[in-house]
DNA sequence: TATATTTGCAACTGATTGGTTTCATAAGTA
DNA sequence: TACTTATGAAACCAATCAGTTGCAAATATA
């Protein structure tokens, strides 16, 4: 079984709850409450997250509440850093191209 | 069939087929030479990268060179940065305990 | 023109996925 | 103590996925 953070993300329902409890510890109850799947498939999506460590649990009572590894989600933009150098060296270069054109454009 | 960027991204062999067009066009047949798959895996693999506009194809001869389209992997950053305030500011926050920490320890 | 190369597509297969229903457990509450 | 609430786990199911083999089409080459 497969568990990374690239798979715990693909699921739309998963990176909904993901933004959900970004800002604020939640129980499977009230996330549920959100969507139109049952409990026990939010249940289902927060044990995968749980499982590729996105998202930890802390017991109160009865009450589980779950909230948002945000360190975990780094991860996430180290692995786009790579692409970031080229997109911005490909900005940079038709940044080059445009301050080409207007130096030209003022040279006439 | 969902088809988004989150979903094509979430397969290992499509990440690495990514990384390694990012720079450079390839033919699904170099391409292919670089994984223990099928060339017809791979090209599967292509169809899904293409359809979720990752990346593009050009024709030349009976070859078609595939490449990344750096722009659509800004989807991803730009998904990511409703996070990235939260852990800059949590960042700060911790960058606040730590002065005020040194703070203290002067002032003894 | 005959042959080889490059490629995409269809059909099939076993594994995985996301969902459901049902049940067990633990913690509050009357 | 009996009942309700909050939760996870198991069993099952239809759909999807990633891979394979086989084939057809188009282009290059002899």
């Amino acid at each position: 079984m497969r568990r990374d953070i690239f798979q715990a993300i693909a699921d739309p329902t998963r990176r909904a709850i993901i933004a959900l409890i970004a800002l604020q510890a939640m129980t499977p109850n009230t996330i549920a409450e959100n969507f139109n799947s049952t409990r026990q498939a939010v249940s289902k999506h927060l044990r995968i997250l749980t499982e590729c460590q996105l998202v930890t649990q802390e017991q109160r009572g009865r009450e589980i509440y779950y909230s948002l590894d945000i360190e975990k989600m780094k991860e996430m933009d180290n692995w786009l850093a790579q692409f970031r150098d080229i997109w911005e060296t490909q900005f940079n270069q038709l940044d080059k191209v445009l301050s080409t054109i207007k130096k030209q454009k003022n040279e006439k």
